[in-house]
DNA sequence: CGATTTTGACCTGCGC
DNA sequence: GCGCAGGTCAAAATCG
């Protein structure tokens, strides 16, 4: 399905350069708009803004590029109509300049224009290397880049029109400067708004824990199973921090529909009633540490055939019934512990998206056991499971919507047992997510403890297109809308007050079956798992030796694809993520990779790079253009750097 | 011939 | 208790 993506990206922590692609101008605009503030981050969304803005104003759609050197003295545009006039060879700024653009080939075809260019500059065995240039810091950025284009050419005849034309080049820079600091004092404030937020959560979590010890006796195979996971999440963060972990696996973990790997989290319980026959073994305690010694990426293996540990559930394997039926009988359990519990297993995720095909391409092998009419829908609805292991308690409804019968919808529910395809785990990963995401919404709300919208504000800021969580079906479902337009519908969560809805992504017309559908989920996914889920403790201990880092920080969240598969985008990003979760300055440039990829639409190339260019310590660079997904990133000191290119589309 | 789909029957929960 | 609706089962049909 998706032959578009591809990459390259690659991020050299030791040059402090970030190019930033937007291939999606909304993408810009709304990034800088929305809530993503994290104080840490303010330089690199300074930077980011700065770049884009200098450069937008250039650079025509859909493509912009914005090549900036931190270190160097000016800003060099490759696109701008002027021709690009270098300093004479013997003019190292000048060579510092011109150094900086390695992205566009068309420099060269310009520079053809100038004896004097870059590239000539750098045939000169006396110019100063590459990095030298780079290293070379003179933060000029706005000055020297705008006049010299011009005025260095002819620098002996420099007239009065030359130097009116560089004051109001400059004027016009410095505005910009000046609008880019007040919008960097913006999201600095959102970020930490969501700082505050998150913290709320996690204290949240703590007093649910807490509430839920004295309940031990009574509930104690339950209990069992969170201690368990407890021992896991110490285990896995090796420090004992285990707040964030016991959230996600309290709520948020069991909340991992078809994903399993969702997100990629291992301990996730299933929250899908059906499985409250047979994948409520999932949820059972005392497998999960033995699932996951036997399975370190998480995913739940075999679980059902380990038995089930204080469940009601029935031996019937076969009937992995999923709805309200299981959810009744779970509500019935008394404690409110159940409830939470029943509540998780209700939550599904549905996708709705663009299709004429009678299912979407999910990466997985599915087996049609049943069709019915439902009420209300004059296309039938077919009832699918997961086939692509025996006892996989993952379910799936698919039918049309009834108003627009080209949009179809996909509901999810359950976990997967087994390991998944990289296809797979891209919508895995995203229904997985959203689940989380409707569990941490849910719950914390019904407390009043969190803001409902705390994750929509979080999580991707730049988007527009929605998820949804229903708060008024008869079970939690949130719903993953890739049909709309982000634009069309500003005012959604106002006329649905019931509702609160995540921007997602801005889908193309067939999104569904485009390259970017299988990355964005996966995008998406992880950044929803991750904003809620890592934390620096956990991940404190994961960003130790380069390549430790690919495995270690997976081990708690990402999906290994066992015996020999090859690490999966998810992988990657998972582990990504997972390193931007221990530095605060990598979230936003995980913000930016996600925001240009959303932009980059379905068919699009996409290329993102960015870093965190202050600090010089993180770089994240994620990309699709040709069917393969890069993604690199780099871990401050340079001791840490995930560096993965393989994402095929099928 | 095995895997998959079709389809009517059956089960369960819920509302009246 | 009854009917409705959602969901699942399983035998028969179909497919590759």
């Amino acid at each position: 399905m998706a032959k578009g993506m591809s990459s390259g990206l690659s991020i050299d922590s030791d040059l402090i350069t970030s190019t930033f692609f937007f291939h999606n101008p909304t993408v810009l605009n709304s990034f800088s708009q929305e809530n993503f503030k994290n104080p840490n981050n303010c330089n690199n969304l300074t930077l980011m803004d700065a770049s884009a803005s200098a450069s937008a104003s250039r650079s025509p759609p859909p493509t912009i590029q914005f090549p900036v050197n931190l270190n160097s003295t000016t800003l060099h545009n490759h696109d701008d109509d002027d021709d690009d006039v270098s300093l004479p060879s013997d003019d190292n700024k000048r060579m510092v300049i011109d150094e900086m653009d390695f992205f566009a080939e068309k420099q060269h075809d310009d520079d053809v224009k100038n004896s004097n260019s870059l590239s000539h500059d750098f045939k000169d065995p006396k110019s100063p290397t590459r990095l030298e240039f780079d290293v070379n810091t003179g933060l000029n950025l706005l000055t020297t880049n705008t006049s010299s284009d011009q005025s260095m050419v002819d620098d002996g005849i420099s007239s009065n029109m030359e130097d009116k034309r560089a004051k109001s080049e400059l004027a016009v820079l410095q505005a910009e400067l000046e609008r880019i600091k007040v919008e960097n004092l913006r999201l600095r404030d959102m970020l930490n708004q969501v700082t505050i937020n998150y913290n709320a959560l996690q204290m949240h979590l703590v007093t649910i824990m807490q509430n839920q010890k004295p309940r031990e006796n009574n509930e104690e195979h339950e209990q069992d199973g969170l201690d368990r996971k407890l021992e896991e999440n110490k285990k896995h963060s090796g420090n004992g921090a285990v707040v964030p972990r016991q959230f996600m696996d309290l709520g948020l973990a069991a909340a991992a529909p078809p994903g399993g790997g969702g997100g990629g989290d291992t301990d996730e319980l299933s929250l899908s009633s059906s499985e409250g026959r047979s994948g409520d073994r999932s949820r059972s305690p005392g497998n999960n540490e033995d699932n996951r010694n036997n399975n370190e990426d998480g995913m739940v293996f075999d679980q059902e055939k380990k038995g089930n540990v204080g469940r009601e559930d029935s031996p019937d394997q076969g009937s992995q019934g999923w709805g309200p039926n299981k959810v009744a009988r779970f509500n019935s359990n008394k404690s409110s512990v159940d409830q939470t519990e029943a509540t998780i297993r209700k939550a599904r995720v549905s996708v709705r998206a663009r299709s004429e095909a009678p299912m979407i391409t999910d990466g997985c092998q599915w087996r049609k056991y049943g069709q019915k009419m439902a009420k209300g829908n004059p296309c039938p609805r077919a009832y699918y499971r997961c086939t692509m292991a025996a006892g996989c308690p993952v379910r799936k409804q698919v039918q049309r919507c009834a108003e627009d019968q080209t949009i179809l919808i996909t509901t999810y529910e359950g976990n997967h047992n087994h390991p998944l395809p990289p296809a797979a785990v891209a919508m895995a990963s995203t229904t997985s997510s959203a689940a989380r995401m409707l569990l941490s919404g849910s719950m914390s709300s019904a407390d009043g403890i969190m803001n409902p919208n705390f994750l929509t504000r979080t999580l991707l800021p730049c988007s527009s297109s929605m998820a949804t969580i229903s708060a008024s079906a008869p079970f939690p479902t949130v719903t993953l809308d890739l049909t709309q337009n982000p634009n069309t519908n500003p005012l959604q969560f106002q006329r649905q007050p019931s509702q609160f809805q995540v921007p997602f992504p801005n889908p193309s017309q067939n999104f569904a079956n485009s390259p970017a559908a299988a990355l964005l989920p996966q995008i998406f996914g992880q950044a929803l798992y991750n904003q809620s889920k890592f934390s620096g403790l956990q991940m404190s201990q994961d960003l130790e030796g380069n390549n430790k880092l690919g495995h270690q920080s997976q081990a708690p969240a990402a999906i290994h694809q066992q015996q020999g598969q090859q690490n999966s985008l998810a992988d990657t990003v998972t582990a990504a993520t997972a390193a931007i979760a221990a530095d605060p300055n990598f979230t936003a440039a995980l913000a930016a990779a996600i925001t240009t990829i959303i932009g980059g639409g379905g068919a699009q190339p996409s290329n993102i790079t960015s870093s965190s260019a202050a600090s010089n310590t993180n770089l994240l660079n994620i990309s699709n253009s040709n069917g393969t997904i890069s993604t690199t990133i780099t871990n401050g000191n340079g001791n840490n750097k995930i560096n993965h290119s393989s994402f095929q589309g099928n």
